[in-house]
DNA sequence: TATGAATGAGGGTTCATTCAT
DNA sequence: CATGAATGAACCCTCATTCAT
């Protein structure tokens, strides 16, 4: 009955879904739910998404586009590489923070097939942000030389895991400080360091 | 009517559930369907496991429960913490390989109420056992000091998230020697490490 | 997608209900069936009654609450004890052609569960009821003494086996006033009665 | 893996069916119960009886048969028709109280198709044998006229609504001895006797 | 724009019955 | 005679989606 603008209502009706997609899961997630969250009818969501895989897909996307331009920022920022590596890890583990749910629902939804392609390209797109930050520091001098693609996707992995965790478990807070000195100085002394696996 | 023995069945059901369920997640996954995967009638499951959930709870404790031994196996065996270390990351990548699927399942249903307090007892036993390679390592003096229990955190996240990453995308491959390297030496020169971020 | 008053789908679906359930009893009856006879989709049904049970209820609960209004009045009104005993009785006969169906499902399902407590706090009502009646015959000196406790049982018990077979069998009629008639005047003849038997 | 003789066996069947018939009725009975109940594989019921609503019906049938037996003996005797009824009533509320069990059952699948007319017939029967006592005591003088035929439907009814509030609640106890005094004095003091409903 | 009653396919689960052993 | 694993139809119920209002 209340007359909302269009895009009052979207955004409620997203909100609505962020929470109620990451209590459940996109399956049992329920639209009837989303909408009675969002103070709207079923029949109107229907106004606005054409159905529950955009509904879901929307503030995927949106969230990943958000934290793509953030990072993209950070990392062509001329600051050096530690720090660029630190503000590129605060980011996330901020965000880890300020949007659990969001998390979670990314996650869980891993096979989602509709989105699995959009996921790939991001988490490819960060890894690359990730190389770029090597590089600079490799050439700089700064880092040590490495195998710049596998380091980065272990950074990457990291970061998810962290950010999983922190997500699960609202008292696990890792701090982006410890987390980057640790990627920095690793856990070697460092009169042992460079010693290699055999 | 085929014969075959109860064991026999049982396991092609939970070959079966493993691959429907990492393809679906729990809630899309469809009983008629991993009957019919299982080479078995509907009824016919329904006498080995007593529901849905069971059946899940089934193999993700199964795959929780075979990790716990190893890892346990590996941390009391009296080696020196850069190997422990080395061969605890490398069971788990190992094992995000061999079972990709148990692990993309394992991490989809990471909120799945009435498994949730099992898998956070997994974690936080798992990450206990790094605690304990950590301290080991800091008191022989291989280690450089740290807050054991956040850094421990870390690393779990790490393994989480790498192990994550490689079952989500089969292209992604990290190497337990290059994950290890990078945990024990960090990025940084030696000659520049114990750089703080401020 | 038959657009319907709320109320007017409601009394629908209570109608194919009770003609559902007294035909097949309640475990038998089916859901579909009676969406069906409702001219209503199953879902449909679901948006009126949350399951079968309540569904069940909602009509034994109404049929005997009926029951219970009209017997009161009958049993408060200032009549005669005997005629208001051949009213009690006719309130019953009368509903027992007109609800035939309702009759059967109450005493088919008399072991129900969740409708026993219902049941037999409403078969103790109706029984205090004739009680009711009774204590004022013997005070007002019409009828003779008797155990007003068993007496009234009997009763009660003489009314539902009437109305079952009644319910049962087309065919089979009793009026209330043959019935009342029995109940006032007994088999024996006047001069034989009060014969005890030994 | 007992070897028992067949009629062994078969008692031990019909002793359960019986059991789980009237704890949940007919369609709710379940094969395996009865079966695991009889102390027999469920392989076992099937070869001696070839399907549940055969078993149903055979301890049905047992029960109506053994009533019959006792009641047309009790009929036939050369007794006094006021010591005939007596006994008749006797035989039911004694059997109402030892097969409270069997009671239930046959009310509750009274709609049961394929033993509906079974069990019409029976109560038929019954009927023609309280004409049977009815004509007697009219012919002998001791009872008044009346319609016959209705007031044996009656007296059929009181004796199936007694022996359903008896089976249903076992705290109601109904004598033989106060059945048969209602129905031979009837509730007037004899000198109000005879007054008609108008 | 907005509503919410209605749809119906599809899900988890049960259970009478069969049959190889 | 006896077993019990296996079958599969049928049950109750849910929910994304539609559409008359």
């Amino acid at each position: 009955m209340n007359r909302r603008s269009g895009i009052e209502s979207r955004k409620r009706i997203l909100d609505a879904a962020m929470q109620v997609f990451s209590r459940q899961g996109f399956a049992k997630a329920n639209i009837r739910e989303i909408a009675k969250v969002a103070g709207i009818s079923v029949g109107g969501l229907y106004l606005y998404f054409k159905n529950k895989e955009e509904l879901y897909l929307s503030f995927i996307k949106d969230g990943m586009n958000d934290m793509m331009q953030k990072t993209e920022i950070i990392v062509e920022s001329h600051q050096s590489p530690t720090r660029t590596l630190y503000d590129f890890l605060k980011v996330h583990i901020d965000s880890a923070i300020k949007h659990r749910e969001l998390i979670l629902v990314h996650i869980r939804e891993l096979g989602f097939t509709f989105a699995l392609e959009h996921k790939r390209q991001y988490m490819r797109n960060q890894r690359k942000l990730v190389e770029k930050i090597i590089d600079k520091g490799i050439r700089t001098g700064e880092f040590r030389r490495c195998n710049m693609k596998e380091t980065a996707r272990i950074i990457m992995g990291t970061v998810r895991g962290v950010m999983l965790s922190m997500a699960m478990d609202k008292d696990v807070i890792v701090t982006a400080r410890r987390l980057t000195e640790l990627l920095l100085n690793g856990l070697l002394r460092s009169d042992k360091q460079s010693v290699e696996v055999h």
